[in-house]
RNA sequence: GGGCGGAUAGCUCAGUGGCAAGAGCACCUGCCUUACACGCAGGGGGUCGCAGGUUCAAGUCCUGCUCCGCCCA
């Protein structure tokens, strides 16, 4: 890397070099290999309809981090990546622009509908791998599957067949939630309820003879032309005498029946509630409990069918408002309150859904429900955090049969053959060719497919080979860790569970990471349709993909919604330069470092290179404890935002700010030229393993630094990830360094108090309380005087005399003198003195206050009470110093 | 109606019952100090939603309440 390194980052220039070079170095592939650990995460599809957004950058920036992390620790990780067909959704977008040539589906036909799904989709799947490649992510790309592609298909044929024949898929006719603008049959998660004002329509249906009848009330009169009863609760008095009566239904002038039922609710408007069992789950309860008919009003296509009289044809909602005149014009309309509820609406188009009696292919839900529970209940998988394990068994509790086939053309066509011989339906592996009952031909296919969640529900086994016993399956499953949002827990994470409990006898994953969505900074949720969508491959644009790496790392926190603000990613953008600059320096200073490289545990060490040597331990600990705790992968927490804070203040506060500044003496004016060596391989260590923990964060920058450090490199990605040595800890030194930094800081503090400028040096006196801080001060002078920017330093031991003319302050084991060139503003620095004594004295009564009582002492662990005993006691030595130092500056003052 | 989460600096959020509540951004002051102005140094800013309780000690545990958000029915 010969070119010299320009001032600022640019990460435009250094993200486009490094992914085909991963590439070509095979990083993301992942081999079975028996020697070492498995690592498998399973990528949560993304639907081939659309592109990324932010919750995509989010959710696959913590894969490839804990993938490229274990990979760099010796793991055979894979992250296995792939894409959804999304069923519902991509026949939508198709059908949107067919529309746009005014064109339908059928006029296309099945055939070249699909190919033109199959274009849309591929388009999207390419757009979407390139937007994953900009992310930085490194999914074994040789293994990646598609939930249409054969081996899928297969595996959902297997499975399909292997639930029939266990009795746990069947066909029936039941009441489902209908999309007539979609055409198909949805399972309850597939509806949204939204609250929408609507109106309580109050209606008399009067008795034969005409007598005044009842009233009931509804929020949907059009459903009024397939009533078939009245019904009552059996202990409300106002109606008992109507019951076994009959009353006529308006507008059809048909008599139907009042019924007593427990499950109406004696609160709700009248009381008394029409029935119209084709069209309402409840309805059709009651029907069940009294025999009652069923009239169907409203077709597939959300029209009025021919049952409905004189509103056939008609749209259900033209035909509510003709009804309501209708019935308003006949005086029958008693009244009309503003009611709010509950409205459910197509999750993919939005029209309000229809309850209707259709016949659909199920997945009875109570035995896989079982042992989905199971999963949870003896820990095989478990949830981080932990709370959503609740949230997964209280749905799983009260989970009802799942409605798995859809009227659409776009997914896995139902592995079912309907025999116009025998009337009955052939489940079957293979395309039969002719019936095995009577064996004539003229079997027809079912033209329905499956719901997209049927396929995804099998993702972590089939994308390794499932129904077949392959090595993948083997070595990597169950598979680690599943990383998803919440809003999926249902639909997919359930599912997974279920399926693969009771396919493979096992759970798919030992965890499963919950994060949270990305909001906007308002707290608002994004969506292109409001406009408050934000494109990840823009800001990677403007500021890097390391960068929006990095700042959405530091947004996690665990299962809550996060809000995106760029500023984050600025500030993330700001520490990549910071991280340039500083190898822009290490590099310059070791371009006459010796050949040999320094053993540095025989190296003769600073105080500074034993201090960050020891902070860098740390570091290295703390991130690899929150991320994967101290028992391995089944107790990892993934507490990934501190992990990356502890990065960054290391990096940025450590460092940057104190170890860099302090060898630059060391590397300008070295006193020997082995402490310049050593000091070269102290940052040359450092950096080191620094980039290499930060690899996972930020793989672009790490990348490029790595091979400016060192000309003949390795990939960092396959490099090893840094562990933390014990050995090297030095309490000692940390100890040390906290004195000196407080110590500059001071000074620094004193500088400030009286703005003198940076390019002023200035002379300053310390007193050291003892001798260890007087020994610690003076082998440190160059490093004090370089960064308090001190012209002459003078140290003094204790119970010398205070300089006059000085401002003061106290530090841990000294007090710091600034001699102050020219007049001091006395009455500004008794001030700050007056509110440093305050603030001590405070400190003072509140530790006087705990050790005066007895219960305290007498309860409070032995450390807790010696350690205020020694807060008591520096308080009241500094309190000492700084009256001391306020009656010397009133005696200047006066004799002035 | 049931459940879950949140309320800490102007904003976004950290915070094992015990070192006097922290970070980033924003703000104020001074600096182009030869790695970095995408920077350096210093600084101001808080009844930890409210009310009780447990404890020697509560932002942290318990109870109730208020407001905000989400999920399920």
């Amino acid at each position: 890397m010969p070119e010299k390194m320009p001032p600022a980052y640019d990460h435009e220039a250094v993200e486009s070099k490094w992914y085909q070079y991963w590439l070509d170095n095979n990083v993301p592939r992942a081999e079975v290999d028996r020697e070492r650990e498995p690592f498998c995460i399973v990528i949560p599809p993304p639907n081939v309809t659309g592109s990324l957004h932010m919750g995509h950058a989010l959710d696959n920036t913590i894969q490839d981090l804990l993938t490229r992390w274990r990979r760099m620790q010796g793991y055979a990780a894979l992250w296995l990546p792939g894409t959804d067909h999304a069923g519902i959704a991509t026949q939508n977008v198709v059908e949107k622009m067919l529309a746009e040539q005014g064109k339908t589906r059928e006029d296309l036909g099945r055939e070249a509908f699909l190919e033109k799904t199959w274009e849309v989709a591929n388009d999207h799947h390419d757009v979407i791998i390139g937007q994953l490649q900009r992310l930085g992510c490194t999914p074994d790309w040789s293994r990646e599957r598609f939930t249409l592609d054969e081996g899928l298909s297969r595996a959902v044929r297997e499975a399909f067949v292997t639930l029939y024949e266990q009795g746990l898929i069947y066909r029936g006719a039941r009441m489902i939630n209908w999309c007539p603008r979609c055409e198909t049959g949805l399972s309850d998660l597939e509806v949204e309820h939204a609250e929408h004002t609507g109106h309580l329509w109050h209606i008399r249906y009067t008795e034969p003879g005409g007598g005044p009848g009842v009233v009931v009330a509804t929020t949907r009169p059009e459903t009024m032309l397939g009533d078939t009863a009245v019904a009552v609760h059996p202990d409300d008095e106002r109606y008992a005498h109507l019951i076994g009566k009959t009353v006529v239904l308006p507008l059809m002038d048909r008599e139907i029946a009042v019924v007593p039922d427990e499950l109406v609710d004696c609160g709700f408007g009248t009381g008394a509630v029409k029935v119209t069992p084709a069209h309402d789950p409840t309805d059709l309860e009651i029907a069940q409990h009294h025999g009652l008919p069923s009239v169907v009003v409203i077709n597939d296509r959300g029209l009025m069918t021919d049952e409905a009289g004189a509103y056939a044809g008609m749209d259900r909602f033209d035909a509510r408002r003709e009804i309501v005149s209708a019935l308003e014009e006949q005086g029958l309309l008693e009244s009309i309150e503003e009611h709010h509820h509950m409205v459910g609406h197509c999750q993919r188009c939005n029209t309000i859904v229809e309850p209707l009696i259709s016949e659909q292919w199920f997945v009875a839900m109570e035995q896989l429900g079982r042992e989905g529970l199971r999963a949870v209940h003896e820990d095989l998988v478990r949830f981080v955090p932990e709370r959503w394990t609740k949230v997964y068994r209280e749905w799983l509790e009260n989970i009802e049969d799942w409605c798995i086939s859809r009227q659409l053309w776009w997914g896995h066509q139902i592995p079912a053959w309907w025999c116009q011989e025998c009337r009955q339906w052939i489940v079957s592996r293979e395309a039969p060719t002719d019936c095995p009952v009577c064996h004539l031909s003229g079997l027809v296919q079912s033209p329905d497919v499956l719901d997209t969640w049927f396929s995804s529900g099998l993702w972590p086994f089939s994308t390794l080979g499932w129904p077949d016993e392959t090595e993948e399956l083997d070595f990597w499953f169950p598979t680690t860790v599943l990383v998803t949002a919440y809003d999926i827990i249902f639909f997919w994470v359930a599912r997974m569970i279920m399926d693969s409990m009771h396919f493979m006898g096992r759970q798919p994953f030992e965890r499963v990471f919950i994060h949270g969505l990305v909001r906007t900074q308002d707290g608002r949720k994004m969506s292109k349709s409001l406009g408050t969508g934000v494109d990840p491959l823009q800001l990677i644009d403007k500021y890097g993909a390391d960068a929006l790496r990095f700042a959405l790392m530091q947004m996690i926190t665990h299962g809550q919604d996060l809000r995106y603000s760029e500023d984050r990613v600025l500030g993330a953008r700001n520490f990549c330069n910071k991280l340039w600059n500083v190898t822009r320096f290490v590099t310059m200073n070791l371009e006459d470092a010796p050949e040999e490289r320094i053993d540095l545990s025989q190296a003769e060490l600073s105080l500074a290179d034993q201090w960050i040597l020891s902070r860098h331990q740390r570091m290295l600990a703390t991130i690899e404890h929150e991320v994967w705790g101290s028992e391995g992968d089944d107790a990892a927490p993934y507490n990934i935002a501190q992990a990356a804070d502890g990065l960054y203040e290391h990096i940025w506060s450590e460092f940057c700010d104190w170890y860099v500044e302090l060898a630059k003496g060391d590397l300008y004016s070295p006193p020997t030229p082995e402490r310049k060596a050593v000091t070269q391989e102290v940052l040359r260590t450092v950096l080191s393993g620094i980039l290499r923990a930060l690899h996972p964060f930020m793989p672009f920058i790490t990348e490029e630094l790595w091979h400016r450090l060192q000309d003949d490199a390795a990939p960092i990605a396959l490099a090893e990830f840094p562990t933390a040595h014990a050995a090297l800890l030095d309490d000692g030194a940390e100890a040390h360094m906290r004195q000196f930094r407080a110590t500059v800081t001071g000074i620094r503090g004193l500088r400030a108090a009286l703005t003198v400028p940076p390019s002023q040096r200035a002379p300053v006196t310390i007193i050291a309380d003892n001798p260890d801080a007087l020994e610690l001060l003076r082998s440190q002078q160059g490093g004090l005087m370089s960064l308090a920017m001190v012209s002459e330093l003078e140290l003094l031991e204790a119970g010398a005399q205070a300089p006059e003319q000085c401002l003061a302050t106290t530090a841990p084991g000294a007090q710091v003198f600034l001699h102050v060139p020219g007049s001091v503003d006395l009455g500004e620095e008794l001030a700050r003195l007056d509110r440093q004594i305050a603030e001590i004295e405070g400190d003072m009564r509140k530790s006087e206050g705990k050790l005066g009582n007895e219960q305290f002492v007498a309860n409070a662990p032995a450390e807790i009470v010696q350690r205020e005993l020694e807060r008591l006691a520096e308080s009241r030595e500094k309190i000492v110093q700084l009256r001391e130092r306020r009656e010397t500056l009133e005696k200047v003052r006066g004799g002035a």
